[in-house]
DNA sequence: GTCTTATTCAAGCGAACTATTGAATTTCAT
DNA sequence: ATGAAATTCAATAGTTCGCTTGAATAAGAC
């Protein structure tokens, strides 16, 4: 083999892991699956494909070794290979948002007018958590809750806030997050309190990003 | 437009930033930008390929926002847009060499055996920096060590660099870098300083690396 | 065993990707 | 203007991708 084919065997390599999230619904498979693990019929769910397509994304992932998949029973549960995959996936959308031109208006047309949402940062909540004053709703399903959430947050899931209001103290000042910076649960959350008269934002992105960030989280 | 189109619609935007370097060539095309602004013709020489084949694929880089372009005379100037893409190229390399399988044995087709070349991480020569018992050898090309290198780092480019080993001091200790861990000038550099009886060894990886860890650089 | 459920396999087809070729364009120098 | 150099454009052909459809497996329940 010449040198250069080599050169050009080694970078087509590493271009693999790229290919791999090189397309939208393999995108949304890693997102969800940086939640935790998923069976094949959740994730077809999830991404509004058939089970067939869905399937044979997940080959594609499995093929690169971005992500790995475990047997039971008559389900096949994936997940991540490694926390590197997920860093991977927050990279890229960072670059795709800071480069990708159309990326803002493709957001607004499906999460709608965000202009009157308040959003905290990261920092700006572990702060409040610091000082106590502050509700934190984890409102996504309740498995991903219980497979890590933010660090003295309660799990109200977005299908079940609306008849737990109740439940929120009087005066109360609340952030909701879910699963990242393009989750709907969240805006759905805050948009739902502020209309009962609750103070609300939510956070900027979702648990990933805190966890990645080496923020404080727990898990049960 | 329904919601899940909506949501297909963003993913895939999403996914963009990933498409652009889904491809052994773009890689490469990256991997060489990171060290600084090229021109076509440079770069095309760089991965082997013909100008159209390098020019189509720069367009393409160009459409997704990872790189810009900039006019001097006759002369196309590329370079990466920000610094974000650096840290994608780098993370995706990353995720490759822990996930992709065959990786290790494609590098060592390329590279060679490395078994008997001492490396040492960014750390270490920190810390040897420090305590200046250690000569740092920049063997790329000149251009490169001027837009930015590792401060306290000599510019010794790879193809003067045995015409200059008189200069290395008697029973120095040498460390090589160049661009990144793939690249083959400062494996060449130590094996020939190994051979004139110099102790060498290889900076695990390069310059971006080490600028993208925020440790001591300089210009010019 | 047979049935059911979850998932994968296999074939097909239109779309997108990639390298090649040769012509066209832009800019500078004469 | 004319010519040369650097780059892009346009057309092409082979390849891979992505979704659909329907059949085939694999594991558990009866």
């Amino acid at each position: 083999m010449s040198d250069h084919a080599a050169k050009a065997a080694l970078y087509d390599a590493l271009a693999e892991s790229a290919k791999a999230l090189a397309n939208g619904r393999r995108a949304e498979l890693v997102d969800v699956l940086a939640q935790g693990e998923r069976s094949v019929e959740e994730l077809a769910e999830e991404i509004d494909q058939s089970f067939a397509n869905t399937s044979q994304h997940l080959q594609r992932l499995l093929r690169s070794g971005l992500v790995e998949a475990r047997r039971e029973g008559t389900r096949i549960y994936y997940s991540l290979s490694s926390p590197v995959v997920g860093d991977l996936w927050r990279t890229m959308r960072q670059a795709a948002q800071e480069h990708v031109s159309g990326l803002e208006q493709l957001a607004a047309d499906y999460l709608g007018d965000r202009s009157r949402l308040r959003t905290i940062t990261r920092d700006d909540l572990r702060a409040r958590l610091r000082d106590g004053d502050v509700v934190v709703l984890d409102v996504r399903p309740e498995a991903e809750y219980a497979a890590g959430h933010i660090r003295g947050a309660v799990s109200i899931p977005i299908a079940d806030l609306k008849s737990r209001l109740g439940h929120i103290p009087d005066g109360a000042d609340v952030v909701a997050y879910c699963r990242g910076p393009y989750c709907v649960y969240a805006d759905e959350a805050v948009r739902m309190l502020q209309r009962k008269g609750v103070t609300a934002a939510r956070l900027e992105d979702g648990f990933p990003e805190w966890a990645a960030a080496r923020l404080p989280v727990a898990r049960g």
